[in-house]
DNA sequence: CTTGCCTCTCACATGAATGTCAGCTTTTAG
DNA sequence: CTAAAAGCTGACATTCATGTGAGAGGCAAG
């Protein structure tokens, strides 16, 4: 398939998906006319890209994980394993950090909440449950 | 306390406390000379900031919620209300699909773990389970 | 062949938060 | 009082993923 069908399924545009190639996230098969193609599988590897994306690794981060996706060996496995382990520490210490803010944002409602009903409550007292 | 002191009481940079303040996110005395003074209480204000920042609210969306936590009243509370239910929504989507990534990393290390063990282990199934 | 749509490259723009530099003023320590 | 340290404003730079537009070429249908 053409960028443009690629761009359709994976709802990621063109322009992003040239920048992906450019960064070394995606390769593709060039026509006579210099035209990229690109076969079934990379829908996958885009869907892949921007969960890494989501998580909010970095193209040059996500390029050093790739390897081991690609071709698993011991060469390059060994750097990518720790990068991969490094991500996956960072990835749970901000998640642990968001359902922190997501209960003080609760809290902050909640108190809110309380406000409406007795208007004595404090909303200012939430922000410390975040130090 | 003037503005390096706050500064190095968050670990926020100086020019960020003075983005902060242009962006209607915190507030400050001026001295005669028109230094910038704070008090403690702003310590834990920027702390609060910082939270939402890392859970991906823009300034813009930050400075909707503030006036809840300043002076709780029914006016702003109504919108702001909203607001926070919605980011807190957000929140929540975001952080499912986060665990979600997270997973799918910790496959793929147990993937290439196998491969070390059993070389014909193929780490680029793990793809799929991103879609 | 021609028309229309898709694609190509190159290059400049954007937004958000922050860095950095310059030139000047305020505050503090000795 | 004087010099060093810290602050002020204003403006331009940076990073990253993406948007956007120009000008040219590819490719399938009529």
């Amino acid at each position: 398939m053409r960028i443009g069908e690629l761009a359709a399924r994976t709802g990621v545009s063109v322009r992003s998906l040239r920048y992906y190639e450019e960064q070394g996230l995606l390769t593709s098969t060039r026509s006579a006319g210099g035209q990229r193609h690109y076969t079934d599988a990379e829908v996958e590897r885009v869907a892949f890209i921007q969960h890494l994306y989501a998580a909010g690794l970095s193209s040059r981060t996500i390029v050093e994980l790739l390897p081991c996706v690609d071709s698993p060996s011991h060469d390059n496995s060994d750097a990518a394993m720790e990068r991969m382990a490094q991500e996956r520490d960072r990835l749970s210490a901000h998640i642990e950090k968001l359902q922190h803010t997501r209960d003080a944002l609760d809290a902050l409602m909640a108190a809110n909440q309380a406000h409406r009903d007795t208007p004595r409550a404090n909303c200012s007292a939430m922000a410390a449950s975040f130090v």
